[in-house]
RNA sequence: GGGCGUUUAGCUCAGUUGGUAGAGCGCUUCCCUUACAAGGAAGAUGUCGGGAGUUCGAGCCUCUCAACGCCCACCA
């Protein structure tokens, strides 16, 4: 890397490249953030990856994402700090343990918590440096001497710390409730942890005969096998159908108990019959319900989604799962008669996110978060702007959800993560909630753990050596400056971060939350494993490198963050820009015979060629910045690409073969190099390593990024060059058109702006295969084809390599779509309204136009007369 | 039920204060012109989902309809 002489390679090699320069920081520690530093501090946090995961796209393109503003502002020369690690990501790990001891036959409880636990340690240990070692292959530039895990020491201490100090703030409280329980992973879920899918299901209508009296009332209901849990049938108080039987005594059918008929709002009048069955103990809105009445619960379902084994539950139904007890519960009705009517219906049924079980809505006791006093600041400091969603939109979604906030189950009956700091006495049961077990002898620690997201709502500061607020990096690096994430776990993560650090920091964890889009298939469809449409970034990187997947990656962001769809193909778009970047700068450096010091620019030494190419790069530099800083990371991408490959390689570095300033072709493959580094990180680095220029970093990561120099405006010549251009285009079509080969040269007669035209006969002669140039006005000749540019006509005498009437033809198509504009111009110059109303530059522009329309057109139309 | 997003060239998508549409891929013709065939030159292609409105002027603003997608809520 150090070796500044060799040339490039002649053919591009990704992989080898991206493997060298990588080391090359590495071992230089140029990713090392500094805490002591004075420069101005700017610092993300890694969304830590699932310590067993393996990379996907999504992580591609959010590190991506994110190395793209540690770079930059690395190279805006400030402190930066990318902090890496990993979530320990409880229900996720253990479940892949348990999977593993299945396969032995075992299950956690056969081998007991403590070595359970061992397993997943070595498991966890094992894996979280694979996927931080993939992350490289990204080009990340994250300090991994400060890598973190959730699970880790300091991590622990912070989440005991936040948990007892919430309890003592009475925000933390343990309760019986219902929650979602996961029959599969024997634990209770949070409320965003619960899918609902749409399933075709049955409405079955239950007649619960009256107690002392005949009649009936009916029930309509989609879960029968609950019924044993009843402790009410509902009506709604306004409801004349059902008016004298509240307050009446009805008898359960199968079981004989006997349970009252109550009123409450809740109940639809309109749905099913009108009667709602009350199960407190298996269903939410019962539950509520049970609670204004001051009514039973009773548990029929276990923790395992069996029927219970108890004095409610019919014996033949007891044990059975809840899908058999429900057959064999209708069954039973049927046999009884009391099965009045049953009719199909499609409802929605919760599912448990990480493994699609059905959801039991369960009683049980639970610890919580009490959200809404959190929620608070965390609204205003949105609504304040102290953090700014972008795109925008999200933050309505944002506060559509803190505003209904809803408490947070915050316990998992799991084994892998935070135990809670909960402490029982053995012999009294005393709850002491501490930092540490008040008397190991005899008190008991709570089994539960807590829920994943609970420590990772930590994360931007926990990992910054919180508790400790004297800490150097807590100092320097808190708070963070951009959240790069996904929108699916704005409500998981974002959310929790943004209460748990106004709560604990007093200040918002970060200034800016950066939404980006979901990585999607070429069909839209989500990537997974099961419909077997994932692409590995690995892959693609060892296909087309990891610069080509990072600016193709980039090129597909839009601002407002829609979703990306890619196929494997697409990634040929990065593979052929790194191409011609490498092919380019090969020719460029192949050409540059000056030393060092002698390749300094000189401003006084330009040509119209190389005027306009700075004053091309100076544009783009300004554009960049102005767009990195508004996140519209997609549109650096297209405008480095236009330029590099449209305006230096298709014109500039072609019109050095035939005249080179090699000043401003280093100068400007420098620049170049530089604004495209956040994004191309590899072959930028590697290119500039060999250019023979002075340098004042070690790598150009750590070079100054380039920004827009009023110096370097040469707009007027600028023009002056753009009409060489057309010139160019224009010849060339001619020559297209006819069919004039390469090999034949031809003579142009030019009748304007010689002083122009003459400047460049070089460039014309190798660029349109021009033999001579002539000066000439009023120029008439037969037998030729001509070019207007601007107020230039160009008259080409081709004997007989010309078919008049097709020049004739060629042009007056040309005056066709000259004169339909010249149609719409003039109309709103005719138009009062337009004059009066449109702003004076518009009106100009537009006069300017109908000028210079008609003078084309009259131009042509006057050849046209002379060709006949 | 509430909210959000999308609809632009054959395909994938840009289009930042409203001034008659762009890219990549694909397609047509020509070219191995010693940086690059992962390339070069020239070219074709769109009543910007439908309708209405505001405006001198609408892909862009307002309303409405339609299709597709997502999120939240979870009436048994």
């Amino acid at each position: 890397m150090t070796n500044c002489t060799d040339e490039l390679s002649t053919t591009y090699n990704a992989r080898e490249i991206e493997k060298e320069t990588y080391k090359f920081w590495e071992e230089n520690n140029l990713f090392k953030a500094n805490a002591k530093s004075n420069k101005e501090a700017y610092s993300i946090v890694i969304p830590p990856p699932n310590v067993t995961g393996v990379l996907h796209m999504g992580h591609a393109l959010d590190g991506t994402l994110q190395d793209i503003l540690i770079r930059y502002n690395r190279m805006l020369q400030k402190e930066v700090l990318w902090m890496p690690g990993c979530d320990h990501a409880g229900i996720a790990t253990q479940n892949v343990i348990e999977k593993n001891l299945a396969k032995e036959g075992l299950s956690r409880h056969d081998i007991g918590r403590e070595k359970f636990l061992a397993r997943t340690w070595q498991w966890a240990d094992e894996h979280k440096n694979k996927i931080l070692e993939q992350f490289k292959l990204l080009g990340a530039s994250f300090d991994l001497s400060r890598k973190r895990f959730t699970l880790d020491e300091g991590c622990s201490n912070a989440v005991k710390k936040v948990f007892v100090d919430l309890y003592n703030k009475g925000l933390i409280y343990k309760g019986s409730y219902i929650v979602n329980w996961c029959p599969r992973c024997q634990s209770a879920i949070s409320d965003i942890e619960t899918n609902y899918e749409t399933e075709d299901g049955h409405l079955w209508e239950i007649s619960y005969a009256l107690k002392d009296e005949m009649g009936a009332i009916v029930i309509a209901t989609t879960r029968p096998e609950t019924m044993f849990g009843d402790v009410a049938v509902a009506v709604n108080p306004n409801d004349f159908k059902y008016k004298d039987l509240i307050g009446k005594t009805c008898v359960m059918p199968l079981t004989g108990r006997q349970i009252p008929i109550i009123a409450d709002d809740y109940v639809d009048k309109s749905f099913g019959t009108g009667a709602l069955k009350i199960t407190p103990a298996h269903d939410p809105n019962d539950f509520e319900v049970g609670l204004r009445h001051n009514l039973p619960q009773i548990k029929v379902i276990d923790e395992k989604g069996l029927m219970m084994r108890n004095e409610f539950v019919p014996p033949q139904i007891q044990g059975l799962t809840r899908e058999k007890a429900r057959e064999k519960t209708v069954k039973m009705l049927e046999e009884n008669q009391v099965l009045v009517r049953v009719t199909k219906h499609v409802h929605n049924v919760g599912k448990c996110q990480r493994c699609n079980t059905t959801i039991e809505p369960l009683l049980s006791k639970q610890w919580f978060v009490k959200m809404e006093p959190l929620a608070k600041p965390a609204i205003e400091a949105v609504k304040t702007g102290a953090i700014k969603f972008i795109p925008e939109r999200w933050e309505k979604n944002y506060l559509m959800w803190m505003e209904n906030i809803r408490d947070w189950c915050i316990s998992r009956q799991l084994w892998w993560g935070h135990q809670i700091p909960a402490y029982y006495h053995n012999k009294t049961g005393e709850m002491v909630v501490a930092l540490e077990n008040p008397d190991p002898n005899n008190y008991t620690q709570d089994t539960d753990v807590l829920d994943t997201w609970f420590s990772s709502g930590l994360w931007p500061f926990e990992t910054m050596g919180w508790p400790d607020i004297n800490s150097d990096d807590y100092k320097k690096f808190y708070p963070t400056s951009t959240l790069v994430t996904g929108f699916d776990i704005i409500f998981f993560w974002v959310a929790r971060m943004i209460t748990m650090g106004l709560e604990f920091t007093k200040k918002p964890p970060f200034s800016t939350v950066y939404i980006h889009g979901l990585i999607r298939d070429e069909h839209g469809q989500k990537m997974s494993k099961s419909k077997g449409n994932t692409i590995d970034p690995v892959d693609l990187i060892e296909k087309y490198g990891c610069d080509a997947l990072r600016f193709t990656l980039t090129s597909l962001c839009t601002y407002g963050g829609q979703d990306i769809k890619i196929s494997d193909e697409k990634f040929e778009f990065g593979r052929n820009f790194a191409n011609k970047i490498w092919n380019a700068s090969r020719f460029t450096l192949m050409n540059i015979t000056k030393s060092k010091e002698e390749l300094k620019l000189d401003l006084n030494n330009l040509s119209l060629a190389d005027k306009w190419i700075l004053n091309e790069l100076n544009k783009v530099t300004k554009e960049i910045n102005e767009n990195i800083k508004n996140y519209r990371i997609g549109e650096i991408a297209s405008i480095l690409y236009e330029f590099f490959w449209s305006k230096y390689c298709d014109w500039y570095v072609e019109l050095s073969k035939i005249e080179k300033n090699e000043a401003v072709l280093v100068y400007v493959l420098e620049n170049f190099l530089k604004l495209l580094h956040p994004i191309m990180p590899h072959i930028t680095e590697a290119i500039w390593q060999k250019m023979p220029i002075i340098k004042e970093t070690k790598g150009i990561l750590n070079a100054s990024y380039p920004q827009f120099e009023e110096k370097l405006v040469f707009e007027a010549d600028s023009k002056k060059m753009e009409t060489v251009f057309e010139t160019i285009k224009a010849l060339r079509n001619i020559r297209a058109e006819f069919n004039i080969p390469l090999s034949s040269k031809i003579d142009i007669i030019i009748d304007n702006n010689e002083q122009l035209y003459s400047q460049i006969i070089p460039y014309l002669k190798r660029l349109a295969k021009v033999n001579s140039t002539k000066f000439e006005k009023n120029a008439t000749h037969s037998k030729s084809a001509y070019c207007v540019v601007n107020d230039t006509k160009i008259t080409i005498p081709l004997k007989d390599l010309i078919d008049i009437n097709q020049e004739i033809t060629r042009q007056k198509k040309k005056i066709d779509k000259l004169e339909s504009e010249l149609k719409s111009v003039l109309a709103r110059l005719n138009n009062q309204k337009f004059i009066s109303s449109a702003p004076n530059d518009v009106v100009e522009k537009t006069k300017g136009r109908k000028k210079e329309l008609e003078d084309e057109i009259k131009i042509i139309q006057e050849t046209i007369k002379r060709l006949n």
